[in-house]
DNA sequence: AGTACATCCTCTAGCTACTGTAGATTCAAG
DNA sequence: CTTGAATCTACAGTAGCTAGAGGATGTACT
C-alpha cells in the first residue's frame, strides 16, 4: 500500500495534483488508513501513470477522460481512442506550424536589432507595425 | 473617437479583453463620453494594436508590460527589449523541440492502430506503458 | 418627442490544470 | 513518548481571458 507521496513521487506527480485529480473524477476514492489518510494501490499507481503519461503527451483532461472510459471497456473499438490521438496529433502540428511562424519573426526581430535606442529599435518597431511581419502568425503562443 | 466595439473590431480584440486590459492597467483609463461609455483616440488604437501583435507572437502580459514601458521611453537603451525578445524566442524553441517528440510519438501511435478492439490497442498500450515510448518527451502540450 | 434596438455599463462567476497556503492531525522512527 | 515529516481539509491564487445578468446609453427612424 502506497501512501499519497509514495505515489506522487512514483509517478512524478504533485500530491496536491493527486487530490485534484480523485476531486475531479479521474481517480476513484481510494482507501485509507485508520487514521483517514489516502492508501493506494496497483490499480491506482497503473491509472496515474496513464493519465501522467497522456498529460506529457499533450492530451486534455477530457481526452483523458475518455481514453481512460475506453480503456475500462477492452471490448469497445479501437476507433474511438484512434480518432482521440489523431485529433492530438492535428492539435499538435497546428501548434507547431504556428510556433515555426513565430519563431521565425522572432528571429528576424533579435538579428536586426542593433543594441542602440529604443527609439529605433527593430523589435519595438515589428511589435508596432505588424506590417512589417514577413509571416502570417495568428496564433497565440501555444 | 472610437466606441469600445470599434476598437475591438479594428484591433481583432473581444470588447471584454480591452476592458480586461484596462483592468489590470495594461491599457490606461480612456475618456469616457457624457453618459459613461468608453470613447478611444489613435494612441489607444496604437497601444492596443502593439499589446495584440505581442500576444499573437506569444509574449506574456507581464513580457508586453516591460515592451510597452521600453517603447515609453525611447531614450533607454534597447538591450532590454532585445533581451525580452531573445527570452521569448528561446521559449518558442523549446516548445517546438518538445512538439517535435510528441508529434512522432503520436504519429507512432495512430500508425500502429489497426482499428481492432481497444483491448489490444495501440494507442492505449502507449499510454499504458511510457517504455513503449521511443522519444522522451517530459513537456506538457504547450 | 417617442420608440426600437444595438451597444454599452458594472459586477460576478467560470474556464484549464493545477499550485500554494494555513492550521490541524496522523504516522513512523528512535 | 516525543519529535518531525507527511498528511488532512478547505480555500485562495495563477494566466488570460470569456460569458452572463440586469440595467443604462446612443442612435436611427417615424
Amino acid at each position: 500500500m502506497l501512501t499519497i507521496g509514495t505515489l506522487a513521487k512514483k509517478t512524478g506527480t504533485k500530491v496536491q495534483t493527486i487530490r485534484y485529480y480523485e476531486q475531479i473524477g479521474l481517480l476513484p476514492e481510494p482507501g485509507r488508513s485508520a487514521g483517514g489518510q489516502r492508501r493506494y494501490g496497483d490499480a491506482e499507481l497503473d491509472r496515474l501513470s496513464f493519465v501522467r503519461h497522456a498529460r506529457q503527451l499533450g492530451f486534455s483532461l477530457d481526452a483523458i477522460r475518455e481514453l481512460l472510459d475506453l480503456s475500462d471497456h477492452p471490448d469497445k473499438s479501437c476507433a474511438e481512442a484512434d480518432a482521440i490521438a489523431r485529433r492530438q496529433l492535428r492539435q499538435v502540428e497546428q501548434r507547431m506550424a504556428r510556433l515555426e511562424a513565430l519563431r521565425t519573426e522572432l528571429q528576424r526581430m533579435v538579428h536586426d536589432c542593433g543594441g542602440g535606442q529604443t527609439a529605433n529599435c527593430r523589435v519595438l518597431e515589428v511589435l508596432r507595425d505588424h506590417s512589417e511581419c514577413l509571416t502570417d502568425h495568428d496564433g497565440i503562443g501555444a
